[in-house]
DNA sequence: TAATTTAATCGTAATATTGCAATATATAAA
DNA sequence: TTTATATATTGCAATATTACGATTAAATTA
C-alpha cells in the first residue's frame, strides 16, 4: 500500500493532480513567487531568502523542472532558472478550467 | 527531518499550498469532479463510481472537508456530499492569483 | 594546475501519505 | 429490539516526501 493507484482515474485527472502537487509545498511556492517577482532570474539566491538548506532547495527545483514550469540555464558556476512560460500557461488554463465549474447544484446541501 | 518547515513561510504562501495540497491526488480530483458534474450531490455512489475501498474513499472526504472545499451533510444513513461554494471560490481566487502572475522578465533564459 | 565557487546528487533519518481490512457508529427498517 | 445499511475510525503495511550533511561535478579564477 501507499502506492497511488494511477491507472484508475484518466489522464485529465492525473494531469491535474500533478500540476496541484507541484504547488502544494510552501517552499515551492516561494520558489517562484521570487522568481516571477524579481525582475531577473534568480539562481543560488533562493537558499539565501529561503531557509532551507541547498540541496533542500535543489531538490525542490528538480521538482519544478520535472513538471515543466521551471527551466534551468547554466551560467558559468551558477544557473539561471526560469518559468516555462509555454507550460505555465498551460497549467494555468488546466487548472483554472478545474477551478472554474459551473455550479449546477445550487439547491443541494 | 522529513518536516514541513511551515514557519519560515507566510501565511499566504502555506494556505496556496495547503489549497493546492487538496487537488494533488487523482482520487481527490475525481471526487470533486463527479460532485460537481452530477446534477445532484453524491455520497456513497463515490465508491462504486471510483475504483477504492469505502475506508479510502472516506479518508479523501475527510481531507476535503478539512480544508473547507467539501461540506457534508447527514441524510439518513448517507451522508451527502456537496461544494461548499464560498470557500470554492476563495480557494479559486487566491490559486488563481498565485497563477495570474505578469511576466516582467521577457528577456530571461 | 590548484583552489574556489556553484549546483547536483547520494545517503540517510524523520515524517507524511496512500490504501485497505476490520471494527465502530449511527440511522432506518423489520 | 434486532437487523440491515451507510459512513467513520482504527490500526497497520507500503511507499513517498521532506530535509540535510557529505560528496561529487563542472565551470571560473588565481
Amino acid at each position: 500500500m501507499g502506492l497511488t493507484k494511477s491507472e484508475i482515474f484518466t489522464k485529465e485527472q492525473n494531469h491535474i493532480a500533478a500540476i496541484a502537487k507541484a504547488f502544494a509545498h510552501p517552499a515551492r511556492v516561494a520558489i517562484l513567487q521570487q522568481i516571477f517577482n524579481s525582475r531577473t532570474c534568480i539562481c543560488g539566491d533562493l537558499v539565501d531568502e529561503i531557509g532551507l538548506a541547498q540541496a533542500t532547495i535543489s531538490q525542490h527545483l528538480r521538482e519544478l523542472k520535472n513538471v515543466g514550469l521551471l527551466k534551468g540555464n547554466i551560467e558559468g558556476t551558477s544557473v539561471c532558472y526560469c518559468i516555462d512560460e509555454d507550460n505555465w500557461a498551460n497549467a494555468k488554463d488546466i487548472i483554472s478550467q478545474f477551478l472554474d465549474y459551473e455550479s449546477k447544484n445550487t439547491t443541494c446541501c
